[in-house]
RNA sequence: GGAAGGGUCGCAUAGUGGUCUAGUGCGCUCGCUUGGAAAGCGAGUGUGCCGCAAGGCACCGCGAGUUCGAAUCUCGCCCCUUCCGCCA
């Protein structure tokens, strides 16, 4: 959500912005509907003022209430005020419901920075790390296999397709990764959150996954028999955590490092990734996000660390990568500017997204109503930022066949010795 | 799943149709007082929307309704608490 002041001093960039992301959105619409409403505002505030007025002479009060005819006729008068009013009222809740329909589809506006560009296709490599495997030897299923680390026979006999289970070094592994990336954060001030995955809808309006024509519809995302929502990662119940509050500057940043389960449906990529567990309807991750003070530098300063510190996880488990600058075409409806971690997939010879940093202004916040008192008492909405930190099992495919010796032994890197218990697989 | 009780201005509470422009206490801010502080006394103390402004309007969990008039009455929903049942 953005400012509806901003959006009318603002609406050839509003325009452009959209164009960027290729997002429908009719602005000239929204521009000619708000008009109406405030016409509409100002006409029933006047109704009502005068209405309250007139009231007043009926006021029993034993001494200054009419009497008689001059009540009934005043009762007759207010009673056709009133209808008018209830009518103007009616036409304001109709357009107002579209103003709101339509409020929820504006884009927010990305950085000048980010390039143009239709889907990740187009995405920006800006920097590498790691040299690259060309000659990947085994894959990470084979791997897998080998050490008796997977099973998606079984998961998809018990869980549908898609399904999988995690089994001994693989499920330690697993294991390993979110604790050695928890301290890894706490060391870097972050608290540590087990979030619920059971979400209200609410949360996913207001974090941008649901409403308007965001990235996700409502086709991707789990909902349960109780209109509860299987969230797709911890971003958003981290972000619902403050909605409604009013935070001190004194407090910002919050720095929340977030455990969870999460679910997609993957409804539209029925014919990606169908082997293995690189895609998956469920997996778990653990997430960063931060509220910080409503500044554009503050932003990008976190934005920055952000992506630092999962850098520095990828560095400390040795796994190759690459950072990609986002192209307008694929951003979410409400981010401002997003790099994506690919690690190294030798078996794909590709570059695989593993972690996606991005900054919303207070376009989250907005909608979740996440204020926070200035010095002065002056109230802003907080920015907000996310990354991902580690998502397993998705980087168990990176993890493996980079580290995999000839002999399908698989090195645990230094790093991660401590949390796995052990120097090698095999 | 069953039963009961609740959601009011930062917190606690009062308020069951017009005097509510929501009272009181606590907290907080400022002032008086003081060598300084405490106490005391006085004043202030929310959010949003519309407006150039003066000002106006809305908000007592949310939404609809009754009424000239709703925190108060009616209906629906949401949330919280307690007890029973079930349960990792």
């Amino acid at each position: 959500m953005l400012d509806i002041k901003f959006i009318r001093d603002n609406a050839e960039l509003i325009k452009e912005a959209a164009r960027k992301k290729h997002v429908k959105i009719d602005v000239d619409r929204l521009l000619t509907i708000d008009e109406k409403r405030r016409t509409l505002i100002g006409e029933i505030d006047e109704m009502r003022r005068v209405h309250k007025e007139a009231s007043e002479g009926l006021v029993p009060a034993g001494a200054a209430g009419l009497e008689g005819v001059d009540r009934e006729k005043l009762l007759e008068k207010l009673r056709q005020d009133k209808d008018n009013l209830s009518h103007k009222e009616f036409e304001l809740r109709t357009v107002e419901g579209e103003f709101d329909e339509l409020m929820l589809g504006v884009p927010n506006v990305p950085d000048p920075s980010v390039p143009d560009g239709d889907s990740d296709a187009e995405n920006q490599e800006i920097r590498k790390w790691g040299s690259v495997k060309v000659e990947h030897g085994k894959n990470y299923m084979n791997l897998m296999q080998m050490h008796d680390m997977l099973d998606t026979e079984r998961g998809a006999k018990v869980s549908g397709f898609r399904g999988y289970f995690l089994k001994n070094d693989g499920a330690m592994l697993a294991m390993a990764l979110w604790n050695f990336t928890l301290e890894h954060l706490m060391k870097k001030g972050f608290q540590p959150f087990m979030a619920p995955s059971l979400v209200r809808r609410e949360n996913l309006v207001g974090t941008g996954w649901l409403g308007g024509a965001g990235n996700a519809s409502e086709e991707d995302i789990y909902k349960t028999q109780d209109d509860i929502y299987l969230s797709g990662t911890a971003e958003v119940p981290m972000m619902g955590y403050h909605r409604d509050e009013i935070l001190t500057d004194a407090e910002l940043p919050k720095k929340y490092a977030a455990f969870s389960p999460c679910y997609r449906r993957e409804a539209g990529s029925y014919g990606k990734d169908t082997k293995g567990i690189f895609r998956v309807h469920e997996f778990f991750k653990v997430e960063q996000v931060i509220l910080c003070k409503a500044d554009h530098q503050e932003s990008i300063k976190w934005h920055e660390e952000l992506t630092k510190n999962s850098e520095e996880i990828m560095q400390a488990l040795e796994l190759p990568y690459h950072v990609v600058l986002n192209c307008g075409g694929d951003l979410g409806l409400g981010q401002v500017k997003k790099y994506d971690i690919e690690g190294w997939l030798p078996s794909e010879k590709k570059y695989r997204e593993t972690h996606s940093a991005s900054y919303f202004h207070d376009f989250q916040t907005r909608r979740l109503n996440i204020k926070y008192r200035d010095a002065d008492g002056k109230m802003h909405f907080a920015h907000s930022l996310n990354n991902t930190a580690i998502a397993t099992p998705r980087i168990l495919a990176i993890f493996l066949e980079n580290h995999q010796n000839e002999d399908g032994s698989i090195n645990i890197p230094k790093a991660l010795q401590k949390y796995f218990g052990k120097e090698k697989i095999g």
